[in-house]
This record gives C-alpha cells, structure tokens and sequence, in this order.
DNA sequence: GGCAAACGGTTGCACGCGCAACTGTCACAG
DNA sequence: CTGTGACAGTTGCGCGTGCAACCGTTTGCC
C-alpha cells in the first residue's frame, strides 16, 4: 500500500517530538527544584541518583545507565566531591576505575532527595487512572527495548 | 497511608528520567539523519517542520509551541533565511513581528522530510500493538495536559 | 614476555545555549 | 498626543557541553 502525497506531519502529535518537549519541560521542572533546594545541577542530580542506588559503581557505570557523556559524567563527579557528597575509592581488581559512594553528608541529602522526586513524579501521573498508567510505562518499555536502552546490569 | 522509610528511587522506572533518556536517544538517532541529509540542526529542523505546517507563522509561534527558547528560534532562523530556505514578510498589522514562509527550496526539502520523519516515527513504535500504541498516546496526553502543553492555536 | 588495541577517566578547545539587556513597535491611560 | 508598560525579535556575554586527544592501566595475541 502507497500513500500518494504521503501523511501530513503534525509536530503536535509527532512523537519524537512530544518526547522531547515532555522530557525538557519535566526536566525544568524539577531541575528548578533541585537547584533551589540543594543546588544541584541535572548531571549532578542523575550522579547522586544513580549512585545512591548503585553504591560502589563506576563513573563509566553511570555514563551507561543515564546515557549521560562520560565527560558530563566526569565533572558532575568532580564537583561532587568538591562538596563532599561523594568520595572515591581505587578499585583493587582494576586500577583504572574507581568506586564511587555517597559520603555520610550525602546519605543525607539523598535521603531528602528521593521522597521530593517521588512526589514529583506522583503529581505528575496524577491525570492518569492506574490502568493508563500501566499502559502509558508499557510504551515507555516498548521504546526502550527498541532503542536498546535495556537497564544496564549492576555492577 | 504513609510510607514509612519512603519507597526506594529505581532510576530506571521513574518516569522523569525515563523520559530524558527517551527523549535524548531518539533525538540523537534523528538529529543525525537531518544533519547527514539535509544539514539541519536540531532548533533549524524544528523552524521548518512549524513553519512547513502552520505557513505564515511568526517567530513567538515557533518559541511557543515547540518550547524553545526564544534566542535558539532566533539564532535558527537566521541560519535557514541564509540558506533561503524560509523567508520573512513584514506584518501589515504589527510590524514588531515578521511572518515565516517556506521558500520554493525550503518547500522542497520539507517534502522530503516529512516522509522520512514518519517513517522513523513509526519504527520507534513497531514493537508497540495498536492498543499499546493508543495507550501510550493517552498517557502523553494527560502528561501535556499536566505540564499545560496544550497545542498552541495557530495563529 | 612484549607489543598493540581497548578501556576508565580527565582535560583543552570550540561552539551552542540561556540570560539579560537592548531596539523598535504597539496598546492603553490620562 | 504623550508617556509607560508590554511585546516581537536580536545580540553580547558567560558557561556548560561534546569532541578529540590524552594518560595510565589492562587485556589479548603471537
């Protein structure tokens, strides 16, 4: 089957452009916050994010599971540890990397992190019934699989 | 019901994140095309699919319903008027404001996109059915509903 | 064992971006 | 008709970012 005179294109409902104009806005959004509230910048966030979960994980770990640029990656860590929130240690096995842990004072802060974030996503699913949630995290699953954005094994 | 200790922050399942991630692969994967085939960058590609739908809109249109920052759809028209491929007519009515019109060529290189655009729209659902896809569309509804992404009225 | 390729991580550089300040125009109040 | 505030759009500036090149380390191959 052809389309002569193919589909028009409607940016409103374009997805690849919804993504991005939902994930930008979203992104504000709580960056605001947590600027205000811990002066964190977004690479800096996604850094604590991704190491309070995955204690003793690498730099690179964390480049691959946020898909952030390892230099992105790479001075959101240094600042990080300018202010003492996380700390470093040489890995035993491999000299090249080196583990990465939340310094008490960053427990701290994670601690109050991880409740705003929640929140913040609740309100922002607040317009849908559970089972369009379900559905709407399905797509989310579908778009991940096909872009190989699998979650990224644990170190 | 109140949590006590607050449920855990998974990165990979919080829809915040997901989305940027989302958002910044498919961007990636897309904004190569445009620049490998037609030498657009990201904002200049965004001014032509607006402007290419909604003829003879102005540059606070742009800004407004794509969510750029006035400067970038500044600094993307400037690019695309010195490659003629959009042009800008005063407004009889304000003349603080210019209306953008594609040009014979930017008509051209418009026809051209647009297929090419939803055929990759339609690989990144693929692995999606079409009650998936109905459901994921709902959910980014309610998400712009939230964020007041309402479509802009073309003017 | 020794060399080359690959990897973890950092840094110099150029560039695009957001912010704030600006120009020119319009609307509205007095 | 005069002034004040709002708006469309542009530009100078500082900063964060991605790219490429780099260092030190490890792995694999002969």
């Amino acid at each position: 089957m052809t389309v002569r005179y193919g589909a028009a294109l409607r940016l409103a409902s374009f997805v690849p452009f919804r993504l991005n104009r939902l994930a930008a806005e979203v992104s504000q959004h709580l960056s605001a916050i947590y600027r205000g509230r811990f002066a964190l910048e977004i690479p800096e966030w996604r850094v604590m994010a991704t190491v309070g979960q995955d204690h003793g994980c690498t730099a690179q770990h964390v480049a691959d599971s946020t898909r952030m640029h390892k230099t992105r990656v790479s001075r959101a860590i240094a600042h990080l540890i300018r202010r003492r929130l996380i700390e470093r240690v040489a890995s035993t096995r491999d000299r090249r990397e080196r583990h990465l842990r939340l310094t008490r004072s960053g427990r701290r802060m994670y601690a109050q992190l991880v409740p705003l974030a929640l929140r913040r996503e609740r309100a922002l699913l607040a317009r849908m019934s559970a089972s369009e949630r379900r559905g709407f995290r399905r797509g989310l699953d579908r778009l991940e699989e096909f872009l190989g954005l699998q979650e990224v094994r644990t170190p």
